[in-house]
DNA sequence: ACATATAATAAACACTGTTTAGTAAAAGAA
DNA sequence: TTCTTTTACTAAACAGTGTTTATTATATGT
């Protein structure tokens, strides 16, 4: 059955080759513009042929954020080499704010973007993978620290949706009245403010 | 000069039939839905009569949105009703969050949509309106409470950043798989913290 | 060599935002 | 009132969109 498998793999190449080009003009042009026209040019076939690969411009959506998750873990993982659990934590804070101001479209895929998402799969909740690293760190955190009465679960939620409201904000646009500077000292100062209140 | 006044009236009139009919669509069908064409239809004039009043559909989404954060202001304004300041600040937060669930097509229209935004004015930043109702509040709850080393804007913007972290990523479904009661849960523990770690 | 299954596509359908050229009615001037 | 000008409006077109269908050429299986 070699010539199956073949195919298989044909369709493999094929289909990578439809997602290189769909997030190439992601990133540089934005998710609106781009047309299932466009990557079938950019690849030399047929936007017909797009059709045979993905099922519509949704699964092709689906495909991309997965490869923005992807990206985002391995970022975000990048502060398990700092074996003090506190500087984890702050680390894990940077590298978030870090990995949305600098990859904007992928931090728009996977949580602002409002193209229709598989509510089946857990992607949807920010990636398990990342809000475990965040969890888990934090838990670390209470424990060497021997602070018991906070919820865990909530303290992450509060971290991720603060960082989120303010990285979503900017990337749409709705800070855009603040210099830069201001905002970057808002965000260090309120920091500083949530770690001495919560882990000190 | 009578009748030029009357067409000036005329203008205001159809404009406001136009912004009406877009704003029907834009709840019941989705920003992405509403179409010039459709919006004519509505009205019952051609779509090229639309442009006569609007330059362009941006121009109507930024109309809309001026619509949109006067019905915000006037939602959170009824914080005002209640007299001690803590609780008003509590009520800010039960109203913010209220009327993004009840009425998620304006908070997206407000602060999530990507449409592109007048620079120029001040309505992309949250609305001065409501920031100041909130950062206002925030200072007269640390007076009274005799708190003096809290930064007022970095406070307001902790609460307001968590805030709509949560609302955005509950309006972009990326908190589907999380049970409403679960969450309704978490966004208490989490105020209670907060009450607790900054206002006590 | 022939039949069948597969891969690719041209063309069409039903939409979209926007512009242009033309028309009919209203307003202003004589 | 008559004539000209301005205004309000629209049909039709342009260039784009996602998606489907019927058709063709090629590769596979017998």
């Amino acid at each position: 059955m070699g010539i199956a498998e073949r195919k298989e793999s044909d369709k493999e190449v094929m289909r990578k080759k439809i997602l290189d080009s769909a997030m190439r003009l992601f990133l540089s042009e934005g998710y609106n513009k781009v047309s299932i026209r466009k990557i079938a040019d950019a690849i030399e076939y047929s936007p017909a042929t797009v059709y045979l690969y993905f099922k519509d411009k949704t699964a092709i959506f689906n495909a991309l954020q997965k490869v923005a998750f992807d990206k985002f873990y391995n970022t975000l993982a990048g502060c398990l080499k700092i074996k003090d659990v506190k500087k984890r934590l702050d680390e894990i804070g940077e590298l978030y704010m870090k990995f949305a101001m600098e990859n904007p479209e992928y931090y728009d895929l996977m949580f602002i973007m409002s193209a229709p998402i598989d509510r089946e799969k857990a992607t949807c909740f920010m990636d398990d993978r990342a809000f475990n690293l965040l969890s888990g760190t934090i838990e670390e955190v209470f424990k060497k620290k021997g602070i018991k009465n906070i919820d865990v679960e909530a303290t992450a939620f509060l971290l991720w949706g603060f960082s989120h409201g303010l990285a979503s904000l900017i990337i749409r646009k709705r800070l855009a009245l603040i210099p830069d500077e201001h905002l970057k000292g808002l965000f260090q100062k309120i920091s500083k403010m949530l770690d001495k209140k919560f882990f000190q």
